[in-house]
DNA sequence: TTGAAAGCGCTAACAT
DNA sequence: ATGTTAGCGCTTTCAA
């Protein structure tokens, strides 16, 4: 590779016969050029193949171009559609995103919080996780937005998340309708408010319905097991007790899936037996077999909702009061694994 | 949110009574300093809760402690294991990560080079992808690491990958060993040079093996439809077709799966009258059923592998030529979909 | 319309 | 062991 050197401003203007101003004038387009100039300079431009150097930009406007984005495990279909759809947005608008993978680690998470706000990021955007963002490392007043994350109130913190209460609710309703009576619930035990708003609406939906709760059925796995092995074994042992039921909602499709293995290990038929309904709607869901009910968020709203806030948010744009939080609806995919026995 | 201003070294100077080259000595542990101003300064620093500007000190030392990671599609299992992987390593290094997901659009790609010369990284990796390589618009001289991805020649470009030729020999010659005799591939078509090389060890395995080449069992898909919808289709067409078969040889997982699901809807058992084989052992290959037998490539080796390499090439350690090029073995996952009738 | 010059925060060569 | 100073590449104020 031969060393091209990138050329930088100043030598642009000893090119070009003109002083340095002119020339960032140029580049920004920032008026108070004649066309003539404007023309040489670029001609210059265009030959040496200028680029700016976004680290001498950025410490003389303590502006970078670049926001951090906080996700708990990128290896997550569902965090990485987000993730996707966001730096999908802030490419466009000629932004980097700084992905920063915390494996839940709080410590990690304060560390990238400290490396983010030295490395002068114009914004933070948060994916899930605990209430308390570390604001307190940020030595500057830059906005965060959080999404499925409810946290401490904080002047610059914002958040978008889908409506999960709604989530539990309708797909325990779901279930209802297609005729289950004694409905088992599979989440995490974690004081996650998502998990735990979705319990919530499960909690409701019953007793709107004027169906008893039963404690048994109530299955809050361990963070460490609350994945599709953990629910396939936690499902197996339920089918061991003996307790009887005819429906599942798990809180997540993996954890469904594990559900459904577990029954079809037993030769306990989905739908006729029991049936099932998992959230998120990633692609396990339609995928497997039977097919896998399912409540979907609105993954690209979400992103969009959250970047479009955050950028306003960098730029200063005023942002009304209401529009601190927004909450999305969810929608129940009526797949097979609920279908209702022919009459 | 308080607004805590960050502090600059000029005023811990200040603060401290002493000059701005002996905080930045005590910050970088470069020696020629007292005990006694290194606790009057350190002593400031947390006080103030002090952080470096790295804009800063990026612009001054043509170095930015951040590598610019390349890949097609985060959301996609295997590469999103990967990209994990790597940025656990830099993490630990003190580096940051640019994520640039290119959805295979070059266009993306470029501009994401573009994007991090202009960011002063200090190496770049790319995951995947097609051979040519953007160097052009590079203007810096740094080093560049590919995964899965054989580079046309440059100087400064290295790579590492999996043994793909030996991945689709071992596949093909577990379907052989557990009795098949006229096995089909469902690939991607493309000169994504990865499938090409999987596609020629099958071919080598059905020759050593001595078995007939059927050009109609090899299903090449679109870039488009090579996923688990494609391959179902095709495996669908092929069973209507009613051209004998009993093996696939599916170039990744989804496909595989896509296959197995064909199988099933036709009421063909797996691995009773055909016999499955995937790649990657992503996590739908042991939790589908039965489950996948697969070619598993060890992630985080080239994870590894990759970035040692990446960080030696940015802090110029010497590199043996031996080392520009790295090849890592596979090996082969036995599982239900692959298991030999009893006798 | 253009230029001169200051300064963002930092490191390092050189001086003491 | 410590200080002085130049300069990395850029934007912006002020002056012309």
């Amino acid at each position: 590779m031969d060393k091209k050197r990138s050329i930088s401003i100043k030598e642009i203007a000893k090119l070009a016969n003109v002083s340095v101003a002119t020339v960032s004038r140029v580049i920004n387009n920032n008026g108070r050029f004649s066309e003539e100039t404007r023309k040489k300079v670029q001609d210059i431009i265009d030959k040496y193949g200028y680029t700016t150097n976004m680290a001498a930009k950025s410490l003389r406007m303590s502006k970078s171009k670049t926001v951090g984005l906080i996700v708990p495990n990128i290896d997550n279909e569902w965090f990485s559609h987000l993730v996707l759809e966001i730096e999908k947005y802030f490419f466009e608008k000629n932004y980097s995103v700084f992905i920063c993978n915390t494996s839940q680690d709080e410590q990690k998470e304060i560390a990238y919080f400290k490396s983010l706000d030295s490395k002068l990021v114009d914004g933070i955007m948060c994916i899930s996780g605990i209430e308390e963002i570390p604001t307190d490392v940020i030595t500057r007043n830059i906005p965060i937005v959080c999404i499925d994350r409810k946290p401490k109130d904080h002047n610059n913190v914002y958040y978008v998340e889908s409506n999960h209460y709604s989530g539990g609710y309708l797909a325990t309703e779901e279930l209802i309708k297609k005729g289950c009576k004694k409905i088992a619930i599979v989440s995490r035990n974690k004081t996650l408010s998502v998990n735990k708003q979705r319990l919530e609406g499960y909690r409701q939906a019953l007793k709107d319905y004027g169906l008893t709760e039963y404690k048994e059925l109530q299955i809050l796995l361990d963070p460490s097991s609350a994945n599709y092995e953990g629910s396939r074994e936690a499902m197996n042992q339920l089918i061991k007790s003996k307790i009887p039921f005819d429906g599942v909602f798990a809180t997540n499709d993996w954890r469904a899936y594990g559900v459904m293995v577990a029954l079809s290990e037993n030769h306990i038929n989905v739908p006729h037996d029991v049936k099932v309904i998992g959230f998120d709607d990633i692609s396990i869901s339609h995928s497997c077999h039977p097919s896998l009910s399912t409540i979907r968020q609105d993954t690209v709203g979400l992103a969009q909702k959250a970047s479009s806030l955050l950028l306003n948010l960098m730029n200063d744009k005023e942002i009304q009061m209401e529009e601190r939080r927004f909450i999305l609806p969810v929608e129940v995919i009526q797949r097979d694994s609920t279908q209702k026995d022919p009459e």
